[in-house]
DNA sequence: CTGGCTAAACTTTTT
DNA sequence: GTTTAGCCAG
C-alpha cells in the first residue's frame, strides 16, 4: 500500500517547507512523525496563506509516507478542491525532481462534503438499503416534490394560505442541517409559519417517504444519510478507518450535520485537521454555525492544538486597517488582528455618488483606468450582496464592450429549457424519479397533471418501464409527440446510443417542444448546444447527472457560460462566491443599509453580525485598490403599481462616522474646484437507514 | 381534463 | 417584475 512512500520514508526531503513562516510551518508539520497526529485547528485570517499552508501540510504528510488514497480533503466547492489538488501536486512534483520519486500523486478523495457523501453513498448503497442508481434533486426539484406531496395531503386548499413550496423546503432543510427540532427552527427563523407546525411535520414525513419511493436524494440527504451511516457500529468504523487523515477547509462554514459526520469519522480527533476563520463565516443561512469552529478545540481530550495565522500577504496595511476596524465592531471571535508588510499610503476609497446608474459608470471608468495603468481586467473584480445588484453594471459593461464573467446568482442550469432536457435524461436514468417524469410529460400538449400522474403510476407498477409507458393510451392532442417520446425513453433506457450521443437524441426530441412553448427558441437552443459541449467532458450519463447537480459550472457570461479562457475579462461576483479569492482591485457595490446589511437579513443581532462579516470578506479580497461605493439613492422595483420608487439609502451601518477616517472620501463626479464634495455627507440489509430517516418525523 | 385567464403574493446569499 | 392559486370555457 505504501509503495509510493517507502523510498522516501528514510529521509524525507522537507526543504519545501522553508518557504513558510514559523506559524505556517508549525501547522504544516503538526504531529510530524506520529502515526496519527492529534487534532489541529488552524485559525487563518484573510490572506494569511491558508490554502498554501494546507497544501504544504498535505504534501508534508505525503513526503513522510502517508498514502494519498487515505487522505480525505473536504473543501467548500469543487473549485477549491481542484485548486488544492493542483498546489499539492506542484509541491510534491518539485520534491520529486530532487529525489527519486514516482509521479505526483492525485488526491482521489478531495471534494465537497456533498460530493464525497454522494460517492460514499453510491458505493455503500447495497449495504444500507439504498438503490445504487439513485438520482439527486437540486433545490428546485426538491421544492417541486414538496409541492407534489403538499397537494396529495390536501394542504393547499386551506383557508389561510399554507407556506410556499420554497419556504417549506427551507424549513425542512434547516431542521436537518442544524439538527434542531422543528418547533425551535420555526420559532427562531420562520416565526410566521409557527401555526403550521403539525401540518409541516406531516408534510415532511410524507416528503421523506416520497423521496424513498422515487429513489431520489436531495442535497441534505447526502449529508443526513452519510451521518446516519456513520452512526452504525461496524460500518461507521470501517469508513472512518479508510481515511488516515481528514482535512477540512473553510470549517467556519460547516453546519452541525457536517460536524457530526466529521466527528464520526474521527471520534478522538486523531488525524483530523480543520482550517478556517471565524471572522469569515457567511453561510449561516444554510445552517452553518460559527460554534463549530469556536468549540472545536474543547471537543477533544486533550484539546486540539490551535495555530493562528495573522500575517497577511495579500493586502496593503491601509486596506487591512479599515477591514480590521469593520470586523472589530463584532462581539465574539478568536481574537486576532491581521498585519501586513505591504506598506502603502493609499487608503481605501469611500465613494459617494448619486445612484446606481452613476455607480455603474463610475466602476467602468475606474476599471478601464486601472487597465490603462497596467492592471489586467482579470486582476479586478466587482463584488455585491445580491445577484441582481449588478444588472445596471452589466448593461454599462455591454455598452462599452468590456468583457466580463459573472459568478453566483442564476445559473444557466436553472433555466427552464435546460432543466427540461436534463429531466429527460434523469427520468430515463431513474424512471421512479417522479419529479423528472412529471416535468417531461407536462411538456406535451394535452397532457396535464392527471394524465401525467396516471402514466407515472402505470410505469411505477410495472417491471419494464418502457413497455409500461408504451402501453398507456395518449391523449389525442399529442399522439405523434407521445409516440416519439416513448421511443426516446426506450432508447435512453436501452442505452442504444453512447454518451454523449444520448443527449443529442433527447435534444432532437425536445427542440420541437421548445419551439412550441417558448417564443425566444433560438437563444434557448444555443444554451442546449452549450450543454452538449459540457456533457462531452463527462465520461457517462450517470456521472454527468450527479456531478452537474453537485458542482454546476458557476460562471455565466454574456456568451452563455462559455468561458473565455484566453481573453482578459472582468470578474463580477456575489460576495459569497468571492470567498477564498483575491484581486488587485476590488469594487464593492451598494454599501448601503438595505443592501449590506440586506434588509432581508436585518432581524436578529446574529444576522447583522453575519452581514458585517460579509462586508469584511468583500474588503479583504483586495490587494492594492479598494473602492467601497455608496449610492445616495437607489431604486426599488418591488411595487406592482405606481412605477419605480426610490429610497434614500444611508451609508452602511458597518462604516459609522468613527471609521470614516480610515477611508479616503471621494465624491463622483467631482465638483468644480473650491466646492466641497457635494455628496460627501455619509450617509438490512445490514442497516435500515431509510426507516431511520422516516422515524425522525413520527 | 387541459389550458388560458385574472388576481394576489412574493422578492438574498448556495451545496 | 415574477410566480402561484383559482376560475371557467372548450
Amino acid at each position: 500500500m505504501n509503495a509510493v512512500a517507502e523510498p522516501i520514508e528514510r529521509a524525507p526531503d522537507l526543504g519545501f517547507l522553508d518557504r513558510l513562516n514559523a506559524r505556517q510551518r508549525a501547522a504544516a508539520e503538526h504531529g510530524a512523525g506520529e502515526e496519527q497526529p492529534g487534532p489541529l485547528l488552524v485559525i487563518a485570517g484573510a490572506g494569511s496563506g491558508k490554502t498554501s499552508t494546507l497544501a504544504h501540510r498535505v504534501a508534508a504528510l505525503i513526503a513522510r509516507g502517508a498514502d494519498p488514497r487515505e487522505m480525505l480533503l473536504l473543501t467548500f466547492s469543487r473549485r477549491a478542491a481542484v485548486e488544492m489538488t493542483r498546489r499539492v501536486e506542484r509541491i510534491v512534483a518539485a520534491m520529486a525532481r530532487t529525489r527519486a520519486m514516482q509521479a505526483a500523486p492525485s488526491l482521489p478523495w478531495a471534494g465537497t462534503f456533498h460530493a464525497i457523501g454522494a460517492r460514499l453513498l453510491r458505493e455503500y448503497a447495497p449495504r444500507i438499503g439504498l438503490a445504487p442508481d439513485f438520482t439527486i434533486h437540486d433545490r428546485e426539484d426538491s421544492a417541486d416534490l414538496i409541492n407534489l406531496v403538499r397537494h396529495e395531503l390536501a394542504l393547499s386548499g386551506t383557508e389561510k394560505r399554507f407556506p410556499l413550496k420554497g419556504t417549506c423546503l427551507a424549513i425542512y432543510s434547516k431542521t436537518v442541517n442544524t439538527e434542531q427540532p422543528l418547533p425551535a427552527v420555526l420559532a427562531e427563523s420562520f416565526p410566521w409559519c409557527a401555526g403550521w407546525e403539525g401540518e409541516l411535520k406531516r408534510l415532511f414525513a410524507a416528503y421523506v417517504e416520497a423521496k424513498q419511493r422515487h429513489q431520489v436524494l436531495d442535497y441534505d440527504d447526502l449529508l443526513a444519510y452519510w451521518a446516519a451511516m456513520m452512526a452504525e457500529a461496524p460500518l461507521g468504523a470501517e469508513i472512518g478507518g479508510r481515511f488516515r487523515h481528514v482535512l477540512v477547509d473553510e470549517y467556519q462554514d460547516t453546519n452541525r450535520l457536517q460536524a457530526s459526520v466529521l466527528l464520526a469519522l474521527k471520534p478522538d480527533g486523531r488525524g483530523l485537521t480543520v482550517v478556517g476563520d471565524d471572522a469569515q463565516a457567511i453561510y449561516s443561512f444554510r445552517g452553518a454555525t460559527v460554534r463549530n469552529i469556536l468549540d472545536f478545540p474543547r471537543q477533544f481530550e486533550p484539546p486540539a492544538t490551535v495555530v493562528t495565522l495573522e500575517q497577511n500577504y495579500r493586502s496593503t496595511q491601509p486596506i487591512l486597517d479599515a477591514s480590521n476596524a469593520v470586523i472589530g465592531q463584532a462581539a465574539e471571535g478568536f481574537g486576532k488582528r491581521l498585519f501586513s508588510e505591504r506598506e502603502s499610503s493609499a487608503r481605501p476609497l469611500l465613494v459617494s455618488l448619486a445612484d446606481e446608474t452613476a455607480q455603474a459608470r463610475y466602476v467602468v471608468d475606474q476599471v478601464l483606468a486601472r487597465r490603462e495603468e497596467g492592471l489586467r481586467l482579470r486582476a479586478q473584480a466587482v463584488l455585491f450582496r445580491a445577484s441582481h445588484h449588478s444588472l445596471q453594471l452589466e448593461l454599462e459593461l455591454g455598452r462599452r464592450n468590456v468583457p466580463f464573467v459573472k459568478f453566483g446568482g442564476l445559473k444557466f442550469l436553472e433555466a427552464a429549457h435546460v432543466k427540461d432536457l436534463l429531466a429527460c435524461l434523469r427520468w430515463a436514468e431513474n424512471p421512479r424519479d417522479r419529479v423528472a417524469g412529471f416535468r417531461v410529460l407536462l411538456l406535451l400538449p394535452g397532457v396535464g397533471p392527471k394524465t401525467a400522474a396516471r402514466t407515472l403510476e402505470a410505469i411505477a407498477a410495472s417491471a419494464d418501464p418502457a413497455d409500461a409507458f408504451a402501453g398507456v393510451a395518449p391523449p389525442a392532442a399529442c399522439a405523434a409527440d407521445w409516440k416519439s417520446l416513448v421511443a426516446l425513453f426506450r432508447a435512453l433506457r436501452g442505452r442504444s446510443a453512447a454518451w454523449p450521443a444520448e443527449l443529442a437524441q433527447a435534444r432532437l426530441w425536445y427542440e420541437p417542444q421548445l419551439e412550441r412553448i417558448h417564443d425566444n427558441a433560438q437563444a434557448r437552443m444555443a444554451d442546449l448546444a452549450a450543454l452538449e459541449a459540457i456533457a462531452a467532458t463527462y465520461p457517462s450519463r450517470s456521472r454527468f447527472l450527479t456531478e452537474l447537480t453537485l458542482d454546476p459550472p458557476d460562471a455565466t457570461s454574456d456568451e452563455a457560460g462559455v468561458p473565455l479562457l484566453d481573453e482578459d475579462y472582468l470578474t463580477l461576483s456575489t460576495i459569497h462566491s468571492a470567498k477564498g479569492q483575491e484581486w488587485g482591485a476590488v469594487y464593492v457595490l451598494n454599501a448601503v443599509d438595505g443592501c449590506i446589511p440586506s434588509d432581508m437579513a436585518s432581524g436578529t443581532p446574529a444576522e447583522i453580525d453575519e452581514e458585517r462579516r460579509l462586508l469584511y470578506v468583500a474588503m479583504t479580497r483586495a490587494r492594492d485598490h479598494l473602492h467601497v461605493i455608496v449610492p445616495q439613492r437607489f431604486y426599488v422595483h418591488q411595487q406592482a403599481a405606481g412605477g419605480d420608487r426610490h429610497v434614500y439609502g444611508a451609508r452602511t451601518r458597518f462604516i459609522p462616522p468613527s471609521l470614516t477616517g480610515l477611508f479616503e472620501p471621494r465624491a463622483w463626479p467631482e465638483v468644480a474646484a473650491g466646492g466641497a464634495p457635494a455628496a460627501a455627507q455619509p450617509a438490512a440489509r445490514a442497516v435500515d437507514i431509510a426507516a431511520r430517516m422516516r422515524e425522525r418525523w413520527r
